[in-house]
DNA sequence: GCAATAATGAGAATCGTTATCATAATCGAA
DNA sequence: TTCGATTATGATAACGATTCTCATTATTGC
Protein backbone atom coordinates (compact mmCIF):
# COMPACT_ATOMS: atom_id res chain seq x y z
CA UNK A 1 0.00 0.00 0.00
CA UNK A 2 1.39 3.58 -0.95
CA UNK A 3 1.74 6.15 1.07
CA UNK A 4 -1.00 7.92 -0.43
CA UNK A 5 -3.54 5.08 -0.69
CA UNK A 6 -2.84 4.74 3.28
CA UNK A 7 -3.28 8.39 3.89
CA UNK A 8 -6.80 8.48 1.69
CA UNK A 9 -7.99 5.45 3.70
CA UNK A 10 -7.25 6.49 6.97
CA UNK A 11 -8.55 9.89 5.94
CA UNK A 12 -12.10 9.07 5.17
CA UNK A 13 -11.71 6.74 8.05
CA UNK A 14 -11.32 9.26 10.25
CA UNK A 15 -14.12 11.28 8.29
CA UNK A 16 -16.83 9.34 8.94
CA UNK A 17 -16.30 10.11 12.26
CA UNK A 18 -15.95 13.54 11.48
CA UNK A 19 -12.19 13.38 12.81
CA UNK A 20 -10.02 14.96 10.56
CA UNK A 21 -6.23 14.17 9.43
CA UNK A 22 -4.64 16.80 10.49
CA UNK A 23 -0.84 17.58 9.62
CA UNK A 24 0.37 15.83 13.74
CA UNK A 25 -1.71 12.69 13.32
CA UNK A 26 -0.32 12.59 9.53
CA UNK A 27 3.32 12.46 10.92
CA UNK A 28 2.22 9.74 13.55
CA UNK A 29 0.49 7.54 10.91
CA UNK A 30 3.65 8.03 8.92
CA UNK A 31 6.02 7.40 11.57
CA UNK A 32 4.03 3.99 12.45
CA UNK A 33 3.91 3.38 8.74
CA UNK A 34 7.74 3.43 8.39
CA UNK A 35 8.17 1.61 11.55
CA UNK A 36 9.07 -2.68 11.45
CA UNK A 37 7.07 -2.91 15.01
CA UNK A 38 5.11 -1.75 17.44
CA UNK A 39 6.39 1.67 18.75
CA UNK A 40 6.22 3.22 22.72
CA UNK A 41 5.39 7.03 23.02
CA UNK A 42 8.64 8.00 23.93
CA UNK A 43 9.95 6.20 21.11
CA UNK A 44 7.71 8.25 18.95
CA UNK A 45 8.19 11.61 20.90
CA UNK A 46 11.96 11.47 20.06
CA UNK A 47 11.68 10.92 16.73
CA UNK A 48 9.00 13.34 15.94
CA UNK A 49 9.93 16.17 17.87
CA UNK A 50 9.36 19.27 18.05
CA UNK A 51 6.79 18.75 15.70
CA UNK A 52 4.57 16.90 18.18
CA UNK A 53 4.79 17.36 21.41
CA UNK A 54 4.08 14.52 24.14
CA UNK A 55 0.55 15.56 24.90
CA UNK A 56 -0.42 15.98 21.60
CA UNK A 57 0.91 12.18 20.73
CA UNK A 58 -1.04 10.23 23.75
CA UNK A 59 -4.11 12.28 22.80
CA UNK A 60 -3.41 11.47 18.50
CA UNK A 61 -2.81 7.96 19.56
CA UNK A 62 -6.28 7.19 21.57
CA UNK A 63 -8.12 9.00 18.91
CA UNK A 64 -6.21 6.79 15.97
CA UNK A 65 -7.15 3.75 18.51
CA UNK A 66 -10.91 4.92 18.97
CA UNK A 67 -11.15 4.91 14.91
CA UNK A 68 -9.40 1.73 14.76
CA UNK A 69 -6.14 2.99 12.52
CA UNK A 70 -3.97 1.63 15.00
CA UNK A 71 -3.89 -1.11 17.76
CA UNK A 72 -1.83 -1.12 21.23
CA UNK A 73 0.34 -3.81 21.65
CA UNK A 74 1.40 -4.70 25.49
CA UNK A 75 4.49 -6.63 25.37
CA UNK A 76 6.83 -4.87 27.61
CA UNK A 77 6.58 -3.77 31.54
CA UNK A 78 4.78 -0.65 31.63
CA UNK A 79 4.65 0.54 28.33
CA UNK A 80 2.23 0.64 25.57
CA UNK A 81 3.26 0.13 21.79
CA UNK A 82 1.36 1.23 18.71
CA UNK A 83 1.72 -0.37 15.16
CA UNK A 84 -1.20 0.51 12.80
CA UNK A 85 -4.00 -1.73 12.44
CA UNK A 86 -3.97 -4.93 10.55
CA UNK A 87 -6.50 -3.87 8.18
CA UNK A 88 -3.44 -1.34 6.95
CA UNK A 89 -0.08 -3.51 7.99
CA UNK A 90 -1.09 -7.13 7.73
CA UNK A 91 -1.72 -9.80 10.14
CA UNK A 92 1.39 -10.03 11.42
CA UNK A 93 3.37 -11.83 14.51
CA UNK A 94 5.96 -10.60 16.88
CA UNK A 95 9.93 -11.22 17.19
CA UNK A 96 11.05 -10.44 20.60
CA UNK A 97 14.98 -10.29 21.31
CA UNK A 98 15.63 -11.51 24.99
CA UNK A 99 18.59 -9.78 24.63
CA UNK A 100 17.90 -6.17 23.12
CA UNK A 101 14.14 -5.74 23.91
CA UNK A 102 13.57 -5.03 20.33
CA UNK A 103 10.40 -6.07 18.56
CA UNK A 104 10.06 -6.29 15.21
CA UNK A 105 7.27 -7.63 12.85
CA UNK A 106 7.19 -11.11 10.99
CA UNK A 107 4.57 -11.52 8.29
CA UNK A 108 4.03 -15.29 8.37
CA UNK A 109 3.76 -17.01 4.95
CA UNK A 110 -0.35 -17.77 4.22
CA UNK A 111 0.18 -21.72 4.63
CA UNK A 112 2.01 -21.14 8.02
CA UNK A 113 -0.68 -18.60 8.69
CA UNK A 114 -3.08 -21.13 7.96
CA UNK A 115 -1.63 -23.81 10.41
CA UNK A 116 -2.37 -21.29 12.86
CA UNK A 117 -5.49 -20.70 12.32
CA UNK A 118 -5.95 -23.76 12.55
CA UNK A 119 -4.37 -24.30 15.80
CA UNK A 120 -6.49 -21.81 16.90
CA UNK A 121 -9.60 -22.67 16.52
CA UNK A 122 -8.71 -26.30 17.86
CA UNK A 123 -7.81 -24.64 20.94
CA UNK A 124 -10.88 -22.12 21.06
CA UNK A 125 -13.72 -25.47 20.69
CA UNK A 126 -11.42 -27.44 23.60
CA UNK A 127 -11.71 -24.78 26.08
CA UNK A 128 -15.24 -23.33 24.88
CA UNK A 129 -13.90 -20.04 23.73
CA UNK A 130 -14.67 -18.31 20.72
CA UNK A 131 -11.04 -16.66 19.53
CA UNK A 132 -11.90 -13.25 17.44
CA UNK A 133 -8.26 -12.67 17.03
CA UNK A 134 -4.52 -14.40 17.98
CA UNK A 135 -1.18 -13.00 18.73
CA UNK A 136 1.67 -15.54 18.08
CA UNK A 137 4.51 -13.68 20.22
CA UNK A 138 8.30 -15.40 19.77
CA UNK A 139 10.87 -14.88 22.28
CA UNK A 140 14.17 -15.48 21.48
CA UNK A 141 17.25 -13.54 19.88
CA UNK A 142 17.75 -11.88 16.87
CA UNK A 143 20.19 -11.72 14.38
CA UNK A 144 22.07 -8.99 15.56
CA UNK A 145 22.11 -10.04 19.00
CA UNK A 146 22.30 -13.95 18.00
CA UNK B 1 2.29 -31.02 41.80
CA UNK B 2 1.28 -30.79 45.40
CA UNK B 3 1.44 -27.66 47.26
CA UNK B 4 4.06 -29.31 49.38
CA UNK B 5 6.10 -29.84 46.88
CA UNK B 6 5.38 -26.64 45.10
CA UNK B 7 6.46 -24.98 48.59
CA UNK B 8 9.57 -27.32 48.67
CA UNK B 9 10.66 -27.05 45.29
CA UNK B 10 10.35 -22.67 45.68
CA UNK B 11 11.89 -22.63 48.91
CA UNK B 12 15.42 -24.93 47.70
CA UNK B 13 15.32 -22.57 44.39
CA UNK B 14 14.84 -19.47 46.79
CA UNK B 15 17.73 -21.02 49.08
CA UNK B 16 20.49 -21.45 46.88
CA UNK B 17 20.05 -17.23 46.49
CA UNK B 18 20.19 -16.93 50.21
CA UNK B 19 16.47 -15.84 50.04
CA UNK B 20 14.20 -16.71 52.35
CA UNK B 21 11.01 -17.82 52.25
CA UNK B 22 8.49 -16.07 54.70
CA UNK B 23 4.64 -16.07 55.20
CA UNK B 24 4.29 -13.12 53.28
CA UNK B 25 6.44 -14.64 50.11
CA UNK B 26 4.59 -18.23 51.17
CA UNK B 27 0.87 -16.65 50.55
CA UNK B 28 1.57 -14.75 47.84
CA UNK B 29 2.94 -17.93 45.95
CA UNK B 30 -0.05 -19.72 46.98
CA UNK B 31 -2.74 -16.90 45.89
CA UNK B 32 -1.10 -17.64 42.57
CA UNK B 33 -1.12 -21.38 42.53
CA UNK B 34 -4.73 -21.13 42.91
CA UNK B 35 -5.66 -18.91 40.41
CA UNK B 36 -6.58 -19.90 37.19
CA UNK B 37 -4.69 -17.15 34.83
CA UNK B 38 -2.00 -14.02 35.71
CA UNK B 39 -3.07 -12.00 38.57
CA UNK B 40 -2.10 -8.03 38.92
CA UNK B 41 -0.54 -6.66 42.16
CA UNK B 42 -4.00 -4.90 43.09
CA UNK B 43 -5.81 -8.33 42.36
CA UNK B 44 -3.39 -9.92 44.41
CA UNK B 45 -3.42 -6.96 47.03
CA UNK B 46 -7.07 -7.27 47.50
CA UNK B 47 -7.25 -11.06 47.96
CA UNK B 48 -4.30 -10.98 50.67
CA UNK B 49 -5.14 -7.78 52.62
CA UNK B 50 -4.71 -6.97 55.34
CA UNK B 51 -1.49 -9.63 55.50
CA UNK B 52 0.27 -8.38 52.63
CA UNK B 53 0.77 -4.74 52.06
CA UNK B 54 0.56 -3.39 49.05
CA UNK B 55 4.56 -2.23 49.60
CA UNK B 56 5.79 -6.01 50.63
CA UNK B 57 3.66 -7.17 47.68
CA UNK B 58 5.21 -5.63 45.13
CA UNK B 59 9.03 -6.34 46.69
CA UNK B 60 7.95 -9.89 47.02
CA UNK B 61 6.53 -10.22 43.33
CA UNK B 62 10.12 -8.48 42.61
CA UNK B 63 12.22 -11.25 44.17
CA UNK B 64 9.98 -14.05 42.86
CA UNK B 65 10.61 -13.06 39.54
CA UNK B 66 14.26 -12.18 40.60
CA UNK B 67 14.86 -16.43 41.12
CA UNK B 68 12.59 -17.50 38.61
CA UNK B 69 9.82 -18.52 40.76
CA UNK B 70 6.99 -16.11 38.90
CA UNK B 71 6.51 -14.68 35.54
CA UNK B 72 5.53 -11.67 34.43
CA UNK B 73 2.93 -11.17 32.02
CA UNK B 74 1.72 -8.20 30.13
CA UNK B 75 -1.71 -8.57 28.48
CA UNK B 76 -3.55 -5.02 29.72
CA UNK B 77 -3.02 -1.29 29.28
CA UNK B 78 -0.84 -0.10 32.24
CA UNK B 79 -1.04 -3.30 34.65
CA UNK B 80 1.40 -6.07 34.68
CA UNK B 81 -0.08 -9.45 36.01
CA UNK B 82 2.20 -12.50 37.81
CA UNK B 83 1.99 -16.59 37.30
CA UNK B 84 3.75 -19.19 38.48
CA UNK B 85 6.60 -19.62 36.04
CA UNK B 86 6.19 -22.78 33.82
CA UNK B 87 8.33 -24.85 36.05
CA UNK B 88 5.83 -25.03 38.30
CA UNK B 89 2.85 -24.46 35.98
CA UNK B 90 3.74 -26.05 33.04
CA UNK B 91 3.39 -24.71 29.79
CA UNK B 92 0.25 -23.06 28.31
CA UNK B 93 -1.42 -20.20 26.64
CA UNK B 94 -3.90 -17.54 27.51
CA UNK B 95 -7.34 -16.84 26.47
CA UNK B 96 -8.07 -13.00 26.88
CA UNK B 97 -11.51 -12.17 26.78
CA UNK B 98 -12.78 -9.02 24.88
CA UNK B 99 -15.20 -8.46 26.93
CA UNK B 100 -15.11 -8.66 29.97
CA UNK B 101 -11.19 -8.67 30.17
CA UNK B 102 -10.45 -11.83 31.90
CA UNK B 103 -7.21 -14.02 31.23
CA UNK B 104 -7.35 -17.21 31.71
CA UNK B 105 -4.72 -20.17 30.98
CA UNK B 106 -5.22 -22.66 28.78
CA UNK B 107 -3.69 -26.46 28.41
CA UNK B 108 -3.01 -27.35 25.16
CA UNK B 109 -2.84 -31.22 24.40
CA UNK B 110 0.64 -32.25 23.62
CA UNK B 111 0.00 -32.93 19.96
CA UNK B 112 -1.30 -29.63 19.56
CA UNK B 113 1.47 -28.05 21.17
CA UNK B 114 3.66 -30.05 19.60
CA UNK B 115 2.51 -28.05 15.74
CA UNK B 116 2.73 -24.75 17.81
CA UNK B 117 6.21 -25.26 18.17
CA UNK B 118 6.97 -26.84 14.74
CA UNK B 119 5.29 -23.46 13.48
CA UNK B 120 7.25 -21.28 15.85
CA UNK B 121 10.68 -23.11 14.67
CA UNK B 122 9.53 -22.77 11.20
CA UNK B 123 8.72 -18.82 11.54
CA UNK B 124 11.82 -18.43 13.61
CA UNK B 125 14.05 -19.77 10.20
CA UNK B 126 12.41 -17.55 8.03
CA UNK B 127 13.17 -14.88 9.77
CA UNK B 128 16.50 -15.20 10.93
CA UNK B 129 15.54 -15.51 14.54
CA UNK B 130 16.07 -18.00 17.46
CA UNK B 131 12.94 -18.83 19.40
CA UNK B 132 13.70 -19.67 23.10
CA UNK B 133 9.97 -19.48 24.00
CA UNK B 134 6.75 -18.32 22.90
CA UNK B 135 3.37 -17.36 23.44
CA UNK B 136 -0.17 -18.06 21.93
CA UNK B 137 -2.54 -15.61 23.69
CA UNK B 138 -6.08 -15.74 22.05
CA UNK B 139 -8.63 -13.45 22.01
CA UNK B 140 -12.23 -13.83 21.93
CA UNK B 141 -15.14 -14.37 24.09
CA UNK B 142 -15.21 -16.94 26.97
CA UNK B 143 -18.12 -18.76 27.66
CA UNK B 144 -19.55 -16.82 30.56
CA UNK B 145 -19.63 -13.74 27.47
CA UNK B 146 -20.50 -15.94 24.87
C1' DG C 1 22.85 -14.25 73.18
C1' DC C 2 25.09 -11.43 69.67
C1' DA C 3 26.38 -9.62 65.48
C1' DA C 4 25.33 -9.80 60.74
C1' DT C 5 22.13 -10.25 57.28
C1' DA C 6 17.62 -10.21 55.31
C1' DA C 7 12.70 -8.85 55.43
C1' DT C 8 9.08 -5.70 56.47
C1' DG C 9 5.83 -1.74 56.11
C1' DA C 10 4.66 3.07 55.74
C1' DG C 11 5.27 6.73 53.04
C1' DA C 12 7.60 9.49 49.49
C1' DA C 13 9.13 9.61 44.87
C1' DT C 14 8.91 8.26 40.03
C1' DC C 15 7.14 7.12 35.60
C1' DG C 16 3.84 6.47 32.01
C1' DT C 17 -0.43 8.16 30.94
C1' DT C 18 -4.75 10.92 31.11
C1' DA C 19 -7.43 15.04 32.12
C1' DT C 20 -7.98 20.06 32.14
C1' DC C 21 -8.35 24.35 30.12
C1' DA C 22 -7.31 28.25 27.61
C1' DT C 23 -6.01 29.18 22.88
C1' DA C 24 -5.84 28.34 17.92
C1' DA C 25 -7.29 26.25 13.69
C1' DT C 26 -10.90 24.68 10.69
C1' DC C 27 -15.55 23.99 8.94
C1' DG C 28 -20.35 25.25 7.43
C1' DA C 29 -23.85 28.29 6.80
C1' DA C 30 -25.50 32.82 5.84
C1' DT D 1 -15.94 36.26 3.52
C1' DT D 2 -17.21 36.30 7.71
C1' DC D 3 -19.41 34.73 11.82
C1' DG D 4 -20.39 31.05 14.92
C1' DA D 5 -19.78 26.49 16.07
C1' DT D 6 -16.91 22.68 16.30
C1' DT D 7 -12.62 20.41 16.66
C1' DA D 8 -7.61 20.37 17.56
C1' DT D 9 -3.65 21.87 20.08
C1' DG D 10 -0.14 22.33 23.79
C1' DA D 11 1.25 23.46 28.38
C1' DT D 12 0.45 21.88 32.69
C1' DA D 13 -1.78 19.52 36.48
C1' DA D 14 -3.52 15.24 38.11
C1' DC D 15 -3.62 10.31 38.30
C1' DG D 16 -2.60 5.39 39.01
C1' DA D 17 0.71 1.73 38.96
C1' DT D 18 5.06 0.80 40.48
C1' DT D 19 9.53 1.55 42.73
C1' DC D 20 12.41 3.55 46.19
C1' DT D 21 13.77 4.96 50.95
C1' DC D 22 14.53 4.22 55.46
C1' DA D 23 13.69 3.11 59.99
C1' DT D 24 12.24 -1.03 62.32
C1' DT D 25 11.79 -5.99 62.98
C1' DA D 26 12.83 -10.82 62.24
C1' DT D 27 15.95 -14.51 61.26
C1' DT D 28 20.36 -16.74 60.74
C1' DG D 29 24.98 -18.50 62.00
C1' DC D 30 28.43 -18.24 65.26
Amino acid sequence: MTSQTRDREVESRLRARDVRYTSGRKRVVAALASAHGPRSAAELNAELLPDVPLSSLYRTLAVLEDAGIVSPHFGARGVTRYELAEWLRGHHHHLICVDCGSVDDVAVPSDLETEVRRLVDDIGMLAEFAPVNHALEIEGRCARCA
